[in-house]
DNA sequence: GGCCTTTCTTCGGTGGCTAAATAAAGCAAT
DNA sequence: ATTGCTTTATTTAGCCACCGAAGAAAGGCC
């Protein structure tokens, strides 16, 4: 039975993650023979993205080469398309950020405009950089779902409702010249996670994703489930309450009705009425909840507990996910954690070790992405480097 | 990249599934050439379980042999190991049951005892049959998770607490000679159904399983999804009221307290109480959740009513499913549904179809399983089949 | 019969891997 | 310095599953 992915992509991810490692481990690890790494190596050596750097200490033989990921050697551009806002990284194979630049969401802009002035900020951000426009692979997209991955459309995204018939890979990719792939920004988020090292290899994890909705990407052992239609972790409209208020996806009692910005956002409306705290509201949800937020954590009481209930509720949809699909980690990551993460994190942890079934047989581990607000963009720019570099897929393996 | 799985089990899997198929459609179906199936045919005929049995039609040419699979070749034991009672079936390589057997359950029996009693029993099964002992390939048991798969140990289901420390597998293999392996009744029957050809190759869809507890078995492609410890598809300990009353397994709200039937039991009880309804109970839930099912086809409105609901919040907790992993199909198993599976079938059907996020991308289609009230057994049976003759894994798989 | 079509098999050849032999690079004892 | 030992890296031959092309077999049609 063979593995799915490339055994080059396989080596080149472990080369990345594990930092400078020798042919030696990457034998062991892989399972495959010093011989057979030999010959990849000299491959990746040659497609320049991976050199040797100096020669490890000796073990009372001849030392072995480090080798090492040449970061440098390509780059992929990432953009987290957002309602309220956008961002763009440009990252390159270590997965560090080199460039970033965050712009005004479409507003009252229709998908073509927009569309046309990504790709003139993009333009002018690759203009600043010094690199190599050809070392770059490509461009990938994260927006909230549902999109249809294939024809690279966001479908049925709520707050991006003008969208849903706009070609949007096939536009950006005519005015920018990339290659242009659109995911889920969980999934991206998730992915990105990944790409980074931070989420040993074999292991189950989940992105929970909160930007203004919440969506929730799956890796399952280096791979992106994406379900039958890419339409995977809708975390937000898991239902926390069957019978409870109607939300405007269809379902009853989603988490996002409790949990999510917009909720917090009105309850603290509510409060602010009523005179219990006192803050401002710009109407931009991002502004207003990380208002909250900042609030929570400056002591103020009534937004801590806004943003305690809303943690709870996340939390109690996360046990449910977590039944569900039984996993090892669990990762935040998107612009709402920014300033309450903590808070989100210590919450779920508790509530996901008390109430979920396997409690007892595993430990969920509940953590900050390590990339932060940038989850999202940064996974969609890792997304297409894997893609050109170690591709790899449930979704393409058909049975017959 | 390589496909997973052997290309020789793929191409039983098609003979098997496919019916009567020639090579021709064989090396059309799997991309292979027709040099290729002609070698892997050749293995499988002299391995005994594929025969030629005549010929097509003619398309001009020379006539194309037809292939069947040769039930008779190999046999799989199967068990469906539950409180209330237990089932073995026998099953063929075409997944034809010509063997089955109830017994009752556990009861005051312990571990030990128990499994002494299911040795004996399937040895005297198997010597009713007329088949060649050598021919049986191995014993899948399918009981209710929480399950420890690698040590073969059930170790966190309620209604079998005492199991929790009893080595299932080494023991049955023990006493029967036979290889064991355990998985998760509900992921049992979802496997069943694949192997019965019932749902084509290349869908991602679910079984839903409610024996006296509610699970759910995901199948990606044509194989097992396992999560990261094979408790995957804890639908019962998915909540539909996260602030509602505490369950036994920590969490709140659990559709279980609502849709299972202990809760259907329940509230028949207190309706027979007040005189709504006229039934005796037992007191072994599934024959009390029969004696409900049974008042509500012959037309007894509260009996209906009853079930009605209880349909409901199963549905609503597969909503959230459906959003989680994104579902091409839902099948029904499990002796809950004997009766009154189409009440189920089309509560389900309406409610993913009026909430599910995606619905306007995709239909998710809700039916009965083929296999009844023995899916899980006959998926059980079908798991060491599969497992001998055409393996394949996510899980064994690791990236490094 | 001869000819065409379609099915199935045989026969080199290829890609990705392995195992085993060899080359290279260091340390240590003499 | 030379010899020996250890460990790393590369080369070599070979295996395995597959492919492509050519051939053999089995039918229909003229």
């Amino acid at each position: 039975m063979r593995r799915r992915g490339s055994s080059k992509g396989r080596a080149l991810d472990l080369i990345r993650s594990q930092g400078p490692i020798s042919r030696v481990e990457l034998a062991e690890i892989t399972g495959l023979t010093q011989a057979t790494i030999s010959n990849l190596v000299r491959e990746l050596l040659a497609d320049g993205v991976v050199s040797e750097t100096g020669r490890g200490e000796s073990s009372g033989g001849k030392p072995r080469m480090r080798l090492e990921i040449n970061p440098a050697s390509r780059f992929g551009v990432g953009v987290d398309l957002g309602a309220d806002s956008s961002t763009f990284v440009v990252a390159d194979l270590a997965g560090t950020i080199i460039g970033r630049l965050g712009i005004d969401g479409p507003g009252a802009l229709g998908p073509a405009d927009y569309v046309r002035r990504m790709a003139d900020d993009l333009a002018h951000l690759l203009d600043g950089l010094d690199i190599d426009r050809a070392a770059v692979v490509g461009l990938g997209i994260a927006a909230p779902g549902p999109i249809d991955r294939e024809a690279g459309v966001i479908v049925g995204a709520p707050s991006l409702a003008a969208w849903s018939e706009f070609p949007l890979t096939a536009e950006l990719s005519r005015l920018t010249g990339f290659s242009c792939v659109l995911d889920n920004d969980a999934t991206a988020a998730a992915l990105g996670e990944f790409w980074l090292g931070a989420t040993e290899v074999g292991s189950t994890y989940a992105s929970v994703y909160m930007g203004t909705g919440i969506g929730a990407g799956i890796v399952f052992d280096g791979t992106v489930y994406r379900g039958s239609r890419s339409n995977v972790g809708e975390l937000g409209h898991v239902s926390v309450d069957a019978r409870g208020p109607e939300c405007p996806c269809g379902n009853r009692g989603c988490v996002e009705l409790y949990a999510g910005p917009h909720a917090v956002i009105a309850r603290a409306r509510e409060a602010a009425a009523s005179g219990g705290i006192d803050l401002e509201f710009t109407g931009v949800a991002a502004a207003d909840f990380a208002a909250v937020a900042e609030a929570a954590i400056t002591g103020h009481p009534l937004a801590l507990a806004l943003i305690e209930d809303s943690a709870e509720y996340l939390a109690e949809a996360i046990v449910s996910l977590v039944n569900i699909i039984d996993l090892d980690h669990l990762v935040l990551a998107g612009s709402a954690f920014e300033k309450v993460g903590a808070i989100y994190v210590r919450t779920i942890q508790h509530i996901v070790g008390e109430r979920a079934l396997s409690r007892h047989l595993q430990h969920v581990s509940v953590r900050m992405s390590v990339n932060g607000t940038d989850a999202a963009a940064l996974g969609a720019a890792t997304m297409v480097l894997q893609e050109q570099l170690s591709p790899r897929s449930l979704q393409s393996v058909t049975l017959a």
